[in-house]
DNA sequence: GACCAGGCACATC
DNA sequence: GATGTGCATGGT
């Protein structure tokens, strides 16, 4: 155990401290990019170890062709798809990952996402993680920023950050983090949205692989 | 040329 | 259950 997670006491005020400072240091984030829940889901699986702007590409693109729709995507076929998809890495696994979701859309909510957010969190996070290609992250994303569902979304950035700082052990496990976060902070939408945003940009801008954590606006927090 | 980027499934021990 | 590996492009 870590040393800040060691007294579960004190763990509310520590997330909503790191939470006022990067919400000082950075504004809001106002996340996620995406026109639609459907854009905001299909950008989930394709950044999955990528890098944001390969993704932001690749939907401006299928945007201009006007493929960015449940039906349309759906009806492509597989070598299309990946094609499509190529700018953003591992194509033909995501192409079939995207198949994947798309045929859990059309069987569960008749393609539509707001059909799909009508279920509530608890049976819809567990059918989202039997998808195949569908991980907790990204399930949590499209549930969290897609489908406004209070889920916190854990990330490599969160993880680095958290345990730069020594709130966690670095290799915590996905679900025990996600856990800290929602057993400590008001299950709000928005509070989750912006959480998870900063954290991403203070990880973007200063806490990378290397060098480690040079000039973090959150150093010497708590 | 090496490293990195908003993971996940699968094989192996 | 823990660890290793394949999947791949584009930016720095």
């Amino acid at each position: 155990m870590e040393k800040n997670a060691g007294s579960r006491r004190g763990t509310p005020a520590l997330l909503r401290a790191l939470y006022n400072r990067l919400f000082d240091a950075f504004g809001p984030q106002g996340w996620w990019p995406g026109e639609t829940p459907f854009e905001v889901a299909l950008g989930a699986i394709l950044t999955q170890n990528t890098n944001w702007q390969n993704v932001a590409r690749v939907l401006e693109h299928l945007k201009a062709r006007g493929l960015m729709d449940p039906l349309r995507l759906h009806r492509l076929p597989a070598a299309e798809l990946a094609a499509l998809l190529r700018p953003t890495g591992y194509y033909h696994l995501k192409a079939e990952r995207v198949q994947h979701f798309l045929a859990f859309l059309w069987e569960r909510a008749q393609g539509s996402l707001d059909r799909l957010a009508e279920e509530p969190l608890e049976s819809l996070r567990p059918a989202l993680l039997k998808v195949k290609g569908v991980g907790p992250e990204t399930a949590d994303s499209i549930l969290l920023y897609a489908l406004q569902k209070p889920t916190f979304v854990v990330d490599a950035y969160t993880l680095r950050v958290l345990s730069r700082h020594g709130v966690v052990a670095e290799k915590t496990p996905y679900e025990e983090l996600r856990r800290l976060f929602m057993e400590h902070l008001p299950p709000e939408v928005p509070l989750y949205q912006e959480y998870h945003a900063l954290l991403v940009g203070l990880g973007k801008e200063f806490c990378r692989p290397r060098p480690r954590c040079a000039g973090c606006p959150a150093a010497g927090w708590p």
